[in-house]
DNA sequence: AGCATGTGTTTTATGAGTAAAAGATATTTC
DNA sequence: GAAATATCTTTTACTCATAAAACACATGCT
């Protein structure tokens, strides 16, 4: 069983700071470091499409919604900022993945959705990602890939609660 | 036991592309936004001090090591661009936290070390830090944080290893 | 000795993201 | 009906990170 880098930067402190819990570190660190890697490694074919997590993020979710969305709606299902989210719809419109259509009533607001071209190219890109990702977790084993799931499914809800009680710190 | 945004994510997909292997975002989509959420709320002590994260990863990087370093090999270390350690240095420097040597017999390469006042923020802050981190993952149990901890692990190898063979793809 | 090579650091140019302000228009209130 | 208010989108200004070029110098080879 090889060490990972946390482990060693761990045993790093333990040596200089005996007394230190570095207890978080081991859940912590390891967890931003697999993201940092995982963001890395994890979108190459979507860079061979010429797109980027965010704009694929975008793509699927109009795709898995189902339904017409409007750009204040998408920041907010896909966690970033407006002026990101306008950025990224000019350069999908531009590309012909997706289109915009006025409000009837509302002039402000436009509703966005997938074209046929942009739907096709995110049904025949998503199981391509899907199976990359799948291929980079080979090697966990199944049942520990559940464990995983699993436990990373209640910090996220821990996370998810405590977010709200952050603006007190 | 409330569900996280993933899960509810996965479930739009089912009901959208029934036939769709979702099982990587599971553990993917999971760790990726867990770390989102982290790298927010986690640096709150650090803030505090005005450090960055970076920053305060450069110090513990001086201590833990517990010897002078290269920009070079704190870049390496620390897992960030020359430029960026570069402009962290500096900014560390002029808060009289790190300190430069000239080497003695290569002048292109300076060696850094903490200054008291460095080690002593330091030393202070970072029990402070893992404190608070601590308490973020509070909830979770010793025992789910502990495989949690062991298969985050597992995962880190895995990726780490699989870094070299990125180059084919 | 002198020139090429390699290594380590810093600067420059560029791109991406965000927060805050601006712009546009509907809705509410008086 | 007019003015204030609220909401949604887009633009602007700024920060931060990176890649690539530039720079400085020691080392090795001839």
């Amino acid at each position: 069983m090889a060490e990972d880098i946390v482990a060693g930067v761990m045993r790093q402190w333990q040596q200089v700071l005996p007394e230190l819990d570095t207890a978080p570190m081991a859940v912590i660190g390891r967890l931003n470091r697999c993201s940092a890697l995982l963001q890395q490694a994890a979108d190459a074919p979507l860079r061979r499409e010429g797109l980027t997590r965010p704009e694929f993020d975008i793509l699927g979710t109009l795709r898995r919604t189902d339904r017409e969305l409007t750009p204040g709606r998408i920041a907010r299902e896909t966690f970033a900022s407006g002026a990101a989210v306008t950025k990224r719809l000019r350069q999908l419109e531009q590309r012909g993945l997706i289109a915009r259509r006025p409000d009837d009533r509302d002039r402000r607001v436009t509703h966005l959705s997938l074209t046929d071209e942009g739907r096709e190219l995110l049904d025949r890109l998503l199981p391509e990602q899907l199976g990359y990702e799948a291929a980079l977790l080979d090697g966990l084993g199944t049942r520990n890939q559940e464990r995983l799931a699993g436990s990373l499914g209640e910090l996220l809800v821990l996370l998810e609660g405590r977010l709200g009680s952050l603006l007190d710190s």
